[in-house]
DNA sequence: TACCGCTTGTGAACGCATGCACAAAGTCGG
DNA sequence: CCGACTTTGTGCATGCGTTCACAAGCGGTA
């Protein structure tokens, strides 16, 4: 539960094995290649695709078509033998199933670069995740709408995200003040936090956290570069501007 | 190698099994995880402190103890039984690891609201990710300084990412632009790219490609509040705007 | 109606990753 | 110099996720 995932994996607690733990069987790595094939189904839709197979959208969504078949049978069997899905009937399951038939609302912490950006950003709604409320602890920043939305002061956040019934919380704020937030959002009775911070956030096991940190991404990166450069030319990658470091890497 | 990871996994080739495949044997989730522990050994190093126990650490980056010992064996035996690890010695080692003895350098394609936010952004450099090449088809733009870099047009971009050794491509602009500027970051001979736009990118086998999906981190949230919805209160989520749907999923 | 070809759904095998538990290896105090 | 204590490094078992391969099921056709 009280997990802190993010583009690898990232376990914090082991989480109880039993308890009511099977609830619902869907892989998390499935949940989140369902949302790809909810977004590709609907550009289907919108051109006016009705029918697919299980091949054709597994090629859209770039995956294995074995596993796309598995991951919708998580869902349940909504397919035609000989024929394949029907695209509406799977655009509405996969949406029951990843909870957008209502609408959740969202709050962001933070309207500095990347607050403004996702406050500007016209993609969420239409997706079923309105933004409602933005906040900043700058009093210069308070009152001023962006995207819309006039920016609330911090200590006005619980009030706000319970009157506006926001179910996720948006950290963009400095790395310092991360852990505050969070507190101030999980007291206001958010459950779930997308985190842009670079800090490992602490919250109780109810809550929800799912970090994007964008310098991981790019040490990933790095890391199939060197890998590859080494794998390319025995050892030493070439015109590194650091004395000597071109040795074996395990002894 | 041709993958398109990002939150949850999503493999696209099979990857030949055999081939010079075994070369670096470090876990792909393990590598994301190491990008954490260099953080937080880089704040633990500038707060002075210069040893640190697997349980420290472990704890400081919401990992299992265990675990991160599995991971830092990977890269090595570079800890001392019975006291820890070597702050300093461990920073470096990762940071070889991963490729960051050098810098990478990286050019922003689309300077939108995010676009704008990523180049203003000071907290790649330091990291070893300098940003050094802005590109957008808008010429209201073109010539305008971002964060101190002068915005190029998006038709200039093999000869300045040439120049500039731009090692890292991150697509900021509109969805049906992503695959056209993701093909000319390719010719230009970028070999990572790291896409904010939802669109599954085809690219060549020597190329890597991360993509950050903002929608599919808050489906996966919204996932998990329907789920621990129906968990408490026995089946139907209850107000949902669609007709008769309120069943079991598995027959 | 009976057959044929096509596509789904899934059982089973495999492989990777996680977590446990402990031996190996080092430090520190006496 | 020795013994007790601490913490690493890792073999092994377990569980999860991916992939294969095929039977079951459906539409179309004669
Ligand atoms: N901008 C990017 O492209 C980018 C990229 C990667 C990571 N990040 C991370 O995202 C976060 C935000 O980055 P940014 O560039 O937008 O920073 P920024 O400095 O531009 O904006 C931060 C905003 O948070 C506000 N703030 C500070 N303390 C607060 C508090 N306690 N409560 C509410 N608001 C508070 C500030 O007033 C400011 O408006 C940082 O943690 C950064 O590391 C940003
Ligand atoms: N802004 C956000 O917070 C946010 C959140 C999630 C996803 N995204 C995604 O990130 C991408 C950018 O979002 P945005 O809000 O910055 O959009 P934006 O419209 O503000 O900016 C897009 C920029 O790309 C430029 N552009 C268009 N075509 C181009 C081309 N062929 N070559 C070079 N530049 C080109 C445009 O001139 C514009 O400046 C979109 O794909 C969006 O879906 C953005």
């Amino acid at each position: 539960m009280a997990s802190q995932r993010g583009e690898g994996e990232m376990n914090t607690t082991p989480a109880e094995p039993a308890d009511r733990e099977r609830a619902r069987a869907i892989p998390e790595a499935a949940v989140a290649r369902l949302a790809v094939y909810l977004r590709v189904l609907s550009g289907m839709a919108d051109q006016g695709v009705n029918a697919v197979s299980s091949e054709e959208l597994s090629q859209a969504a770039g995956v294995n078509a074995a596993k796309l078949r598995k991951d919708l049978s998580y869902i349940g069997s909504y397919g035609t033998r000989g024929v394949g899905y029907d695209v509406e009937v799977l655009v509405s399951h996969i949406e029951r199933i990843l909870g957008l038939t209502r609408n959740h609302s969202v709050a962001v912490v933070g309207i500095g670069n990347l607050g403004h950006a996702l406050a500007n950003y016209g993609g969420f709604p239409g997706r079923g995740f309105p933004v409602t409320a933005l906040f900043d602890v700058d009093a210069d920043l308070v009152g001023i709408p962006v995207g819309g939305i006039p920016v609330s002061h911090i200590d006005d956040i619980t009030a706000v995200c319970v009157e506006r019934e926001v179910s996720i919380g948006v950290i963009a704020t400095p790395p310092p003040a991360a852990q505050s937030v969070c507190d101030r959002l999980v007291s206001a009775g958010v459950q779930c936090i997308l985190n842009f911070a670079p800090v490992v956030l602490q919250v109780p096991d109810n809550v929800e956290v799912r970090k994007v940190d964008l310098a991981v991404e790019m040490q990933i990166l790095s890391f199939h570069v060197a890998r590859r450069a080494d794998e390319a030319a025995g050892v030493s990658v070439g015109n590194n501007g650091l004395g000597v470091d071109g040795m074996v890497i395990r002894p």
